[in-house]
DNA sequence: GCTTGTCATTGACGATCATCAAAACAGAAC
DNA sequence: GTTCTGTTTTGATGATCGTCAATGACAAGC
């Protein structure tokens, strides 16, 4: 049914820890020269930090799913110039769309700190989905939720300014990556300026002057890469 | 099979139009009374101008695809105030994420132009997903190039000035919705000021602003809701 | 040590922009 | 016609923003 509520079967633990490309489906790990005849099989893969998972224009061999780390999507532009386009997080699902059409990726795939993505070929993708319309339907609703994210990040971008923006995503970071350590939670950014300043759509210079604004209100304290801020911070927020 | 190019049955011209809920399914219109046995079954539904399909908070009754006019989504904000969010055009899928999900809809869908509808009970919908695959995987590649168009706009809203992006959306909206006359083309604009500014993601006050500076520039001409641009613009553009 | 390259910051400037308030306009009802 | 309503435009102002150029920090390589 398309609004199955997860189901016994699909909360088991999947082998590959995070993914979502998964529904029940007899699973099998491929380790390297092995081979499966069952159902779906993946391929656990391991990335160091700045690892190209794919580059933009590769062919589509399949489905990725991340199970641990952090992925960035960047589109390279005629000019030279490359853009961040998205963060892919844990249980996020990577390449979905070269897949639905056969194409080529239209980003590059590249770890930003050490991370693991539990690979599923074209050919075992197509298999499981058409064995389990659910999975299929999960996929689709990832999309929509990725809908509704960049529906938000839109209006977000038109209507807030970048310094609110700024400390909106700074905050996100935070949650994810930082710790409790005392009186304050600190936080080693993943990203670059260059990168942090795609994601909230300005160029590094504004991302700069915008940072030392934030750093002089005294709520965030910058150096280099680590962030830090109050640690009843997120508790209030 | 998920990366399926469009078919011979595909390909057959759908009763309502343009639906892209439907792949070689047995359909039969629903006209008010009657009852349909077969697999789907779909309803025409003609919208006025500033007709309300579904209102934000409806729970979901089904899909919809707008085959003819136009349907302006937008969100309410708990302030009163409200933002365009979209605009869904012939062939479109709408309510495909609380049909999902299950839920309620985040927006309202209302026809900005005399409209037409094909609409899909909930359960027909279901019934016809679960038989072919096909057309839930071509409603995921639907929201996949959704995504896509939004992350190219939420590139544009970073990275081009609202001049810009004021002129390529008009560019858009005439293409759709002009007509050559003479030497020129008219379009009258099937947006208020308030959407328009929406859909650019800038205050009224600023778009009117800009509207006078690009009427200035001479290439657009404005009187009201009507804009006319020299005939060979589009040619050239 | 020095150079080189990359990345981040700072400075200066002009253009753009959002905001508030007021005025002009259009359309509907009477 | 007149009045009323809501929308659109205009005005004035200050803040924000993007750009170009220069500077600083820092690591890698010779």
């Amino acid at each position: 049914m398309i609004h199955d509520r997860p189901t016994a079967a699909s909360q088991t633990p999947h082998p590959c820890g995070q993914c979502q490309f998964y529904e029940g489906s007899v699973w099998t790990p491929i380790e390297p020269g092995s081979v499966s005849v069952l159902a779906g099989r993946f391929h656990r893969r391991e990335l160091e930090a700045d690892q190209v998972l794919f580059e933009q224009g590769d062919a589509n061999q399949g489905v990725f799913c991340v199970s641990r780390g952090l992925i960035a999507l960047r589109t390279h532009h005629a000019d030279g110039t490359s853009t961040l386009l998205k963060l892919a997080y844990p249980g996020e699902v990577i390449g979905f769309r070269s897949f639905l059409d056969n194409g080529n990726h239209k980003t590059e795939a590249r770890a930003l700190i050490p991370s693991r993505v539990c690979t599923v070929a074209r050919r075992d993708a197509e298999r499981v989905v058409r064995a389990s319309p659910g999975v299929l339907a999960r996929l689709a609703a990832r999309c929509v939720d990725e809908i509704d994210r960049n529906q938000a990040r839109i209006i977000a971008t038109a209507t807030t300014s970048n310094k609110e923006r700024l400390a909106d995503t700074l905050m996100e970071l935070i949650e994810r990556h930082g710790e409790v350590d005392g009186e304050v939670i600190r936080a080693r950014l993943p990203l670059s300026r260059k990168d942090l300043a795609d994601l909230i759509g300005v160029p590094p210079e504004t991302l700069s002057r915008l940072i030392g604004r934030l750093g002089k209100e005294g709520f965030f304290a910058f150096s280099g890469r680590e962030v830090r801020i109050p640690a009843e911070g997120v508790r209030t927020a």
